[in-house]
RNA sequence: CGGGGAGUGGCUCAGCCUGGUAGAGCACUUGGUUCGGGACCAAGGGGUCGCAGGUUCAAAUCCUGUCUCCCCGACCA
């Protein structure tokens, strides 16, 4: 066994960092389908996490999971003008079924709201049968020009919620609740700080009254919109005929909401805590929380599997995701390598010199620092640094945050820091403003935080009357 | 679609200029010695050199055509 290849650091370049990392951490791969993807069975662990923290929020907001079929029919698309002129690019078609052409061709989903739309308005008579709260856990297809794992593929996974409500205030309600359900996945779970705010009129999504996101910044300063939550107005009822008998006997037409986050969440993740010796991963969504290596020759080495395998039951037994690595045929310093690869939060060492000493050797994939325990105290142990760490990564990622946010009062300093991070600046709200400053300097509006004091000021670019700062970075 | 590269075992590539019938590293299999930060030795399996045509006694190598993929510019959760 020679030494493997170095992984790429992410100041030599960042994205073969990133591309190199994935791979080599077994999270995911390309398959032979241009632009689609792999997701191994490591990678898929973390979004079983993921699913089954937001299921749980979901369930505590009320809301249910249904499915809908993944072909929709064309003409569902066009019934919302700016939905389908949004979408058309990116749809893949389907022509021919069961031999022969069909007569009306089928879209694979790029989203679902049309499909979902043409059931809800008949499962929707009267004002009792409001509101209408589902989720439902797909994949999608959008076929894009130019993809990276997790970031941007043909067919992605992601969950998406649709909801049907009386009035105009409750879907902005619903719609502010689900973004911050997105806040507290990302800011408790992922441990990875976001800018919660709008959207601008041209950064939303097609269909809707206004989009909101969590924007969460990079470590090479690039923003990442890591989840959207729409306030879709009528515009979908009204293509669909989504009505409902209010108590005033007449016909009204639903108000409706729609959310997402994809398995770019996982890309997100990796981005934010991984380092240049592999992924790290917050122990609350991390696939293996503690890996026991054991380490001897022979004899040794079997006393050593025997002391693991007690700890590792007692791990278990107490919830924490452990996993035991007795293959014989690599040796201890292989193995801490590829774990530290594959984003282990922990690693204990045990060998026959511990065992005289009955102890063992507890290590911390974020900081390296190595700490001997006693056999007796190192489940506690490991419980208490499994939350240190899942504090220190967040603590981290705010300051990456905060040191790489600028407020920006000038063209000057916009050109000069274009590349910095997250830049507040004063936009005049044209779109043909934020398009040239696109065009220039590759920078767009990301959102405009809700935190963020607004105050009127004048336009970096035009020099014009701003009604409030938005934050602009470079984005994925 | 505009600009630039590449197609050779599972992966990364060498060989091509100057034709002689295919190599290395990694991975894989078997056996042995190792094991506290990527172990070593030995033996072994695996390739119609993208495809088609041409030149030649002989083509991975030269010529022609063709296909595919990757990278950079317009989309995007």
């Amino acid at each position: 066994m020679a030494q493997a290849e170095k992984l790429t650091t992410r100041a030599e370049n960042f994205s073969d960092w990133y591309v190199e990392l994935v791979r080599r951490a077994k999270l995911a791969d390309y398959s032979e389908i241009k632009g689609c993807m792999v997701i191994r069975p490591h990678g898929y662990a973390i979004w079983e996490n993921i699913q089954s923290v937001l299921d749980k929020m979901f369930k505590e907001t009320g809301h249910q999971n249904a499915y809908f079929p993944m072909l929709i029919p064309e003409s569902y698309m066009h019934k919302e003008a700016e939905h389908v002129e949004g979408f058309s690019p990116q749809l893949a078609v389907v022509t021919h079924a069961g031999g022969s052409k069909l007569e009306e061709p089928l879209v694979l989903r790029p989203t679902s709201e049309t499909i979902i739309n043409a059931n809800f308005a008949k499962w929707i008579q009267s004002h009792r049968d409001l509101p209408v709260l589902v989720n439902q856990w797909a994949n999608v297809v959008r076929w894009e020009m130019r993809t990276r794992l997790f970031l941007r593929t043909s067919e992605f996974l992601w969950q998406e919620g649709h909801t049907c409500h009386a009035t105009e205030k409750e879907a902005e309600e619903e719609t502010l609740r689900m973004l911050d359900v997105y806040r507290r996945l990302a800011e408790e779970w992922m441990a990875m700080p976001v800018l919660c705010g709008q959207k601008t009129d041209s950064e939303k999504f097609a269909g809707a009254v206004s989009t909101y996101s969590i924007e969460a910044l990079m470590q090479d300063k690039k923003a990442l919109q890591a989840g959207t939550s729409h306030n879709l107005g009528q515009n979908f009822a009204k293509a669909f005929g989504t009505q409902y008998q209010g108590k005033d006997g007449q016909q009204h037409y639903v108000y409706q909401t729609s959310w997402g986050v994809s398995t770019r969440l996982i890309g997100a993740l990796v981005m934010t805590h991984s380092d240049d010796k592999g992924l790290v991963l917050p122990p609350k969504l991390s696939p293996v929380q503690v890996v026991l290596i054991p380490i001897g020759k022979k004899e040794d080495f079997v006393l050593s599997v025997e002391a693991c395998k007690n700890i590792h039951a007692e791990l278990l037994s107490k919830g924490i995701r452990s996993k035991l690595d007795e293959d014989e045929s690599t040796s201890p310093g292989f193995k801490f390598h590829e774990w530290e690869m594959m984003g282990a939060c922990l690693r204990i060492e045990l060998g026959p010199k511990d065992l005289a000493k009955r102890q063992c050797v507890l290590a911390r994939r974020d900081t390296a620092e190595k700490q001997v325990v006693g056999l007796d105290s190192v489940v506690e142990r490991v419980a208490a640094e499994l939350e240190n760490m899942q504090k220190d990564l967040f603590v981290r990622a705010q300051k990456l945050v905060a040191d790489n946010t600028f407020v920006v009062n000038s063209w000057e300093e916009m050109c000069e820091k274009a590349d910095a991070g997250f830049l507040l600046a004063h936009w005049d709200g044209e779109a043909a403003t934020e398009a040239q400053i696109k065009q220039e300097l590759g920078l767009s509006t990301r959102n405009r935080p809700f935190n963020l004091p607004q105050e009127k000021g004048l336009c970096v670019k035009t020099g014009k009357p701003s009604v409030g700062r938005v934050v602009f970075c470079k984005a994925y």
